[in-house]
DNA sequence: TCGATTTTGTGAACGCCTTCACCAGCTCGT
DNA sequence: ACGAGCTGGTGAAGGCGTTCACAAAATCGA
């Protein structure tokens, strides 16, 4: 499988067969959205240490970063903020909208059927199955409705649906994902804690909430403890 | 500020000062998670190839990251879990239960609260504020009433809250961070999909979802086009 | 026109992290 | 008691990614 590296975690492999540094593509998405509030407030042009102070990216960074796509920028005045914004766009594939499937419906998943945050950069929901028959029907928000796990196959083929949000309890989500990778998913942003197992060509991204909590409680513990070193005996 | 790279994003410092990699720290609570698993199917010992197994990482980096917390294996035989367990839970400070604050009662937020992933795992959410007073006193889960956003201050001091989650419209966010620092908060997870200022001592996690997707849509039309090469004039 | 100023693009250096390779130490069968 | 077979620990090497530092290029005022 082809295990994203969303933190340091997993697979080396960055720069990906002529394409883009993984660390870069990560940070598209945050100049992009920075990209998009600078319109709106009617810049023209931007620095990149406007881009920097927006992203929290350093502006070395993002000058080496934008340069992956080419010398789009002009010295002594900055970024064409629409060209940029454009040229992002169709480097990350946000010229077409990516239909995603949604699968489980409970508390998370109807928190993300119904955040806006999703349309506004390039991916609709499209489906949302749950395997609850008794929740069968039931309009998760405007134009979605709960449809039954079983039809996924149909659903992904009809739909062009490439790309998959699971959000089903822990137990469920190997089995899920088996099912929507013979359905014919080849992404999957995966909520449930587990390290799913998926063929070479699927990308896997995970989100453990929980995890990120633990993390920053490591450090809130260094914090308490500034000096360990006369500790114990 | 002291953004931790939750990605390859941002603050290439690691190996905080004298405590672990951070690549390691990451990927403890993934160890953990593994080895309370194998605990509950009876292993009394476990090998770097079942930890590699169970979490997407490869053993040897298991066996590296496991080494910087002193050598608990044996070898020809494994590690044994409940100790390394303990081991573990020790480093990352899962011996006590970190305080959190929830801010930010909407759908996500509500999700979040719901959510029993967090108690398991070492973390539990003393409070639940929200700006909007008509949700004052709305009850989001057994023992968790909405409380006002103005009382954060009294809450984060009276209930020892060190850890807060940001789950707020966008535009209010970093005003609610200037806040919960104000009031003691020194770790903030953030969902609100901008990059925080805060300042130094104060570390921040991001999860932003959309961002997610975008990076699996970049992926995916890479996918959809194997040779570029040929490709304009 | 020229010099001061701004800001990009980029080679080089540095550091972190992963992987490799292999030795050391443990168990178990004989 | 000993050799075969596992399995952890760990130095070395290599790969990515970030930061540094500065030349190149554009604007602007005089
Ligand atoms: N709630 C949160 O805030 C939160 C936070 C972090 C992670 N998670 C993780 O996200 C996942 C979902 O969490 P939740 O709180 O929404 O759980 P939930 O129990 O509220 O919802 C799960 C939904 O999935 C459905 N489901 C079960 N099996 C299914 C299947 N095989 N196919 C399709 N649908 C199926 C259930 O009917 C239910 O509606 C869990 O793995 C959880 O660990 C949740
Ligand atoms: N819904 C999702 O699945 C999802 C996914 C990814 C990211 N997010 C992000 O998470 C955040 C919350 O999303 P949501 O869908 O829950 O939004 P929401 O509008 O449903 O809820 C926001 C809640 O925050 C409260 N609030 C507003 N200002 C506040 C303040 N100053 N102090 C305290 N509370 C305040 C509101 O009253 C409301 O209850 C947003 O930034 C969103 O971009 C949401």
């Amino acid at each position: 499988m082809t295990l994203l590296p969303r933190s340091p975690r997993l697979t080396g492999a960055s720069t990906t067969d002529r394409g883009l540094p993984n660390a870069t593509v990560a940070r598209l998405p945050l100049y992009l959205r920075a990209l998009t509030q600078l319109r709106a407030t009617g810049s023209a042009t931007c620095s990149s240490d406007q881009l920097a102070e927006a992203t929290g990216v350093s502006s070395a960074n993002v000058r080496k970063d934008l340069s992956h796509l080419g010398s789009h920028g002009t010295r002594g005045v900055g970024y064409d903020v629409a060209h940029l914004q454009a040229e992002i766009a169709q480097a990350i594939g946000q010229t077409q909208e990516w239909n995603v499937v949604l699968v489980g419906a409970g508390h998370l998943g109807k928190a993300l059927a119904a955040y806006p945050g999703f349309a506004s950069r390039g991916s609709r929901i499209v489906a949302v199955v749950d395997a609850d028959p008794k929740r069968l029907g039931e309009q998760v928000v405007d134009g979605l409705v709960i449809e039954s796990a079983d039809d996924l196959d149909e659903i992904v083929r009809d739909r062009a649906v490439s790309i998959a949000i699971l959000a089903t309890p822990t137990h469920a989500a190997q089995d899920v994902a088996d099912r929507l990778v013979a359905a014919g998913v080849t992404s999957i942003l995966n909520f449930a804690p587990v390290a799913l197992r998926v063929p070479d060509g699927v990308d896997v991204r995970q989100v453990d909430v929980a995890a990120e909590l633990q993390i920053l409680a490591y450090h809130e513990q260094r914090k308490s403890s500034p000096r360990e070193e006369a500790v114990s005996g």
